[in-house]
Parts: C-alpha cells; structure tokens; sequence
DNA sequence: AGAAAGTACAGACTTCAGTCTAGTTTTCTT
DNA sequence: AAGAAAACTAGACTGAAGTCTGTACTTTCT
C-alpha cells in the first residue's frame, strides 16, 4: 500500500531530490516545502525535524537485502552468507550513497528525539541476519551457545563502527574491501 | 603551557559549566558568551561553530589514559593490558560523562568541518595504544604479521561501534561489563 | 619609526529550524 | 445525518546559530 501521491510522499521526494542535488545542509526546509507545494504545518506534522528526513535512508539498506536475500540463501556456509551481505550492502553503499547523507543519518541517530531506525529489529535488515544465524546455528555452523540475538547484535554492532568510522575519514579507504579484510577476523569467534 | 585566562579557555570554560548545569541543547551561544564575558565574534574566531566545543570531550579520555598509564604497565600480558585499558576507560564514561554529551561528541564528528578529535593520532589514546600493542608484538603476546597501526585501528574501531551502541541505546545497558564480555571475543585474532 | 599585515574582539544583522494558532477536511459515534 | 473528535494543512512568528563589518591591538618588514 505505497501510496505516491499523499503529502508525507511528496515531501519525502521532493527533500531526497534537493538533497542529492545540493547536499543536506543546503536544502532548507522551506525549499522543501516549496518544491512539494506543501506547508510547514505539514511538514512538522509528519516529522518531528529535518533529521528525521534522513532516517528514511536506512530502508535502502533494507532494500538491497530484499533484493539480494535470494541469492544469499544459494551460499552453502552460513558464516560465508554473512559475509556476502556485508559486502553486498558495503558495496553498494560505496557507490550510491553520498557520503554526506551517510553521516547526516549516523549523526541524527544520536541526536533525535524521534525513531531510531537503526535499532528497528522489525526491519529487512535485521529480520535476514536473524534467520541466516539461526539457520547456522541449526546446521552446526556457528555457536550455539550465545544467543542469536546476541550475535545478530554483535554483527550490526561491527557495520555500525565499520560504517562511522568511514564516516569520519571522509570515505578516503574503500570500504568494501577493508570490511572484507576485517569481517572475518572480528567475527571469527562466533564459528563452532 | 596552559593559560587559563585567555579568551578561549574562558570560552571553554563558561560552556563546559552550561553544558553540565543544562545541557548541550538547551545551551546558547549566547549565554555561553555572556557567562565567559567575551562575544559572539571572539566565539567564532576560535571555534567554527558550536558543535566543534564538543571535540574537547575526548581529551577527558586522554586524561583518564594519562592517569592509567602507570597501572597499565604493571599487567604482564599484553592482551589483558588492552582490556584492562578498554574497562578502565568505559567505567570511566559510564560513571562521568553525560550520555547527551557524549552522543553529541560522536554525533558532531560526523558532521564537522572542523578537526577530528577522536581520529588526533597525537592523542595519549593512541601513543598509549601503539606502546601496547607494539610491546605485545615484540614479546610475542600479539599477532606481528599484521602492523601495529593496524591492530590499533581495529581497536580504536571497536571502541567507537562500542560507545556509538551505547549511545543510539540511550545507555540502557551497563557499558563496561558488555565491552568486558564482547572485546575479548573481537579482539581474539590479534593473539598469536 | 611608520606602514602593512595579521590577529583578536565587539556586536548588529541575517537566515533558517522549529513553534503556534487557527482553519479545513476526514473519520468516528450515536 | 449531525455533531464531535481527530487528522491534516496553512503560514505568520520566534529564537538561536552563524555571518558580516568595523575597530583595536600586535607583530613584522623596510
């Protein structure tokens, strides 16, 4: 029920456009506004601040997951499954994501007063790292004995670092490749 | 050489009492600056803006590491050494720092155009961490195939997913024990 | 010494995120 | 269907971050 057309739409639109073309800090709310012919009394109806805008980003991640859960489910080794998603979703934030927005939504996660998108268990995201782990864990493949929340937990907890820490080098080291260095190694515990 | 009476320790030292008394929100820069008697130019000629206070943060890390130092060299095992810092440092956030101010301080690295504290290499915390690390792998406690940057890195890498968890989390765990149980686990493949 | 160039400070001004009040449309209740 | 309640929209207004322009002080160069 993806309705294109209500206001929220519109602002969303019309606020990831602006961003892309000129960046977060330089869109305003009131370019928002006016390129969606909408108001402010909308605006700040549907969301607590322009921060929240940028909480929509991380259902992109969400997406590639989808997009990628397929073929995820053709890897033999639930530890190499991990592996793929990472890169998968690394690689693809590499790039398509701009740098800047990236930071913004690390960023306005911590200073919100709204929803915590990052920590949404309900979402793609963490729903795929779920049943990979415990299917792992059925088939022997990783340890049983801690939780699988818990490895799950301790997994997005790595992206999350791996994430802000290319962040604040300004994206100067590829990501991808360096999370596929440091993945296996940070995770090898987890393995029976 | 540490002048308390200049212009901007004076600035530093007003904002630092509001942020306490009221928190950084609720913190002008207005009130910063009639506190320390200066003005708004003064302000924005030492700092590029209100967020870039915030970096100063993160030398209260240096001096708690400062202040372990001499401890932390009567540990035999290298490895142990790591973790003893790592749990000196966290109980050292959980119990003095205010969990806003901290997220502010991860929050504004992102966003800053200004200096990058936390990646100062200069800082204690890292010449701290490289004496360690580099000692360990001299008496074959840690990995030497991989290069002492490196495993600081990944160190200081884990740390921030760490505090940054703790932070998104609004601190509703206890930092020090969770760190003390998952570090050692992370951190496993630097052991010869 | 005196000019020139940089550094430090002051405060009025501008811009923009976010609030407030009021009006309008939709949905619920009986 | 009528009236009440809730959801939504509008845009004027407020407050605070950050800019700009001007001035005084300090160092450096000739």
């Amino acid at each position: 029920m993806k309705k294109s057309n209500t206001t929220k739409s519109k602002i969303v639109a019309a606020a990831w456009k602006l961003f892309y073309e000129q960046g977060y800090e330089d869109t305003t709310v009131d370019e928002i506004i006016a390129e969606s012919k909408t108001s402010k009394g909308s605006f700040y109806h549907y969301f607590k601040s322009k921060d929240e805008l940028m909480g929509s980003l991380s259902y992109l991640f969400d997406e590639k997951y989808e997009e990628i859960s397929p073929e995820v489910r053709t890897i033999k080794n639930s530890f190499d499954r991990l592996l793929f998603m990472n890169s998968a979703l690394f690689g693809m934030i590499e790039d398509s994501v701009s740098l800047d927005l990236l930071g913004r939504l690390y960023s306005s996660q911590l200073v919100t007063k709204g929803e915590k998108q990052l920590l949404d268990y309900n979402r793609m995201y963490y729903k795929l790292l779920r049943e990979v782990v415990s299917d792992g864990q059925k088939a022997g493949e990783i340890r049983a004995d801690l939780s699988t929340n818990d490895i799950v937990k301790t997994y997005a907890l790595l992206e999350r670092g791996l994430l802000y820490d290319w962040c604040i080098c300004n994206g100067d080291y590829p990501l991808k490749d360096y999370a596929a260095k440091l993945m296996p190694q940070l995770l090898a515990f987890i393995k029976v």
